[in-house]
DNA sequence: CATGAATGAGGTTTCATTCAT
DNA sequence: GATGAATGAAACCTCATTCAT
């Protein structure tokens, strides 16, 4: 047992992540733009010119914040994976979607899908860093637990990379979409049933036989 | 040797539309606090003062473009289903879907949703106009072919407004999402199969008894 | 008896006079700066464009109201003290103030003497035009009944410079000081008792003997 | 050889001050819509930017000149009377309104009388705080004045509203005119008779019996 | 002649960034 | 290190002036 360090010591080191916090809010609220300096600053309880001290523009600040928001997430769907591989796909899927929808559901996170999508255009870098570090890495993941899943006929074959895409989007999306309702709006609050009804849908549809009992719904 | 005066035209008729055009691709690509009015009246070939003429305002243009850019669709998705109440459920709801993603892959309005999530919460009235007049009435088109579907037992029971998300979810995500690939990756073409096989997927589920005969007895 | 001119014939002619009448009221509401040629067409009647066929600018339209509207009444009052050299100075004296009262009194010129006031500053030309044709003129003319006063012996002596300007202080005064006034203050409507009793003091004064009847306040 | 980099100065406790006297120079100068940011900061020894620390707009500023610049003398005349209400009447009076005229000297306050008057028009708001806490309270100091030394009779009967009006005049007035003199005017230089001339004439008639009697009375 | 749409210089205001304290 | 006053580039917006119709 150490004696704790002098707060003012404590502060020092803990300023950066105390500043990624209060910009991640205030980027995600307003967007790169519109967000101020000062209001991060503010947030962060120091002076404007502090955050100066630790990051050496508002982009480079920006840029902090992404990687730092979103890798230790993909790092930790990393692992989970790389212990789980004498699962069942099915069930090993459905874990990481869940995991997925979880860390979306975290109040500090649910912005930041929305404002990578919107700044994107804007920072050409943070994209590529973006798709190299989060997009790449975790279609990766999926697409590994989905074609193990086809290999060993547990999934029935398709496209991995089409169904990665399927799997994830009802979990962005409704993360992004949720903002536009009015906070009085009923359907602010997701519903259970939203994941459920998805991931009962999607997995059913991936352990279906692709021969016997197809659905022709025309005709 | 200067670039030649441009020719004065008076074109007050077809400015608005301009206007509207150029500044869409604008709000578009940057957000809208990143959009500069210079740029936006540049696109559409008049001096920076001509678009003040016409829109009061920064904002004001903004609001102009988004009820412009998305509310004569909704109309005509709201005709499509007047006409067509005698369907099929299935295909109409399939061709709603359909009409729904050829308008998100028309060029010009591909970054329409993307925008209008990044602005919701800096300009609350905007989130409002979109909100009444867009996602309410949207969601009561597909709601009402789904609540049709199941009264008539076409479709199996299940909570529509739940539905009404999932079956658009993939569409906007892959809408929104798209740009966050760089140009060169080969997922920025979506495969035809992407859209096919949500439909597939998602109608199959829905035409599925509960409790998993087929549901033949639309007769 | 000729026919009358066709009306766009008349309108032509008239044009110069009501777009000075205009601009006169626009300018002396807002000041130069803040008057705007839109206001000032809008309000003659015409577009835009049509006043700069009649004056080449702004700051032309500005100096060609204050010569328009003020000139006209000097050149009246010299000629009022041509034609009454024989009168009695006080009287004429008397008549001359109240006319330039009246003058004042005129709710088209009520503004005048604020305005050129307000713009000398920023118009220097302007300043020495008015200087020359309104200042020096009609203190010329009060002068010229003053000393004619007292070299009659009809006046004390007295240093004619500083009368003229004691004379007409407080005509000015009120006239440029009324607006201040809020509307419902009932002082924004001077009594008729202002200019008498001004008048009263300064002419009693004028004429007292500056021998017998000094009036020693102090002591 | 450019000019060397003016050395930055933190002066936050000066800066109201110096902000506010650059701004009355160039306001008074100008007038308001005339007077641009820039020149009020560069008089002021600072940076565009540093004005907008201290003074919300153009407008705030220009409240806060007039409010600054006017309400002390006020102050300070009423402390006068309060201190004097022994006094004679007349000696008040002539001290009152001379203690003004040499407020109007004052060459940083000459214009702002003028300025006032100018603006009047543009800013109700800015009329109704003078109206209420100048006009109003000056006014009321020298109508308290009049009705004692009309009681006391030491005044003949009057409407002291009017009075006090014609009091004033002559040195408003010239203060507001003078300008519009060039600077070669001999006249622009007030002789010390022109004061002097009024406040004889003006306090010899309220002190004149009503019949034409001396007023002697007042033992 | 008259119009009014179009222009663009110029002003106010914001805010990332710097730097004296 | 921390502060926050000061800076000035850059954005929105206005409006006198021009010119195609």
């Amino acid at each position: 047992m150490t004696t704790p360090a002098p707060i003012r010591q404590r502060r020092k080191e803990a300023r950066p992540a105390e500043l990624l916090a209060a910009a991640l809010e205030v980027f995600a609220d307003k967007g790169f733009a519109a967000a101020r300096m000062d209001d991060i600053a503010q947030r962060a309880g120091v002076s404007k010119g502090t955050v100066f001290l630790y990051y050496e523009s508002k982009q480079a600040l920006f840029r902090a914040v992404v990687e730092d928001a979103v890798v230790p997430h993909i790092v930790s769907g990393e692992a989970l994976v790389e212990a789980s591989s004498e699962e069942d796909p099915a069930v090993l899927l459905r874990n990481l979607l869940l995991r997925y929808w979880n860390v979306l559901a975290d109040p500090r996170l649910e912005g930041l899908p929305r404002l990578i999508m919107a700044e994107a255009g804007n920072f050409p870098e943070l994209a590529s860093f973006y798709h190299e570090n989060v997009i790449v890495r975790a279609r990766t993941l999926f697409i590994n637990v989905l074609e193990h899943g086809i290999q060993t006929g547990v999934f029935r074959p398709c496209d991995p990379a089409v169904m990665c895409r399927l799997a994830v989007a009802p979990l962005m999306f409704d993360c992004m979409w949720r903002r536009l309702l009015p906070p009085s709006d009923p359907l602010r609050v997701v519903p259970d049933t939203y994941v459920q009804t998805h991931l009962d849908m999607f997995l059913s549809n991936l352990l279906a036989s692709p021969l016997g009992e197809r659905n022709d719904d025309e005709k």
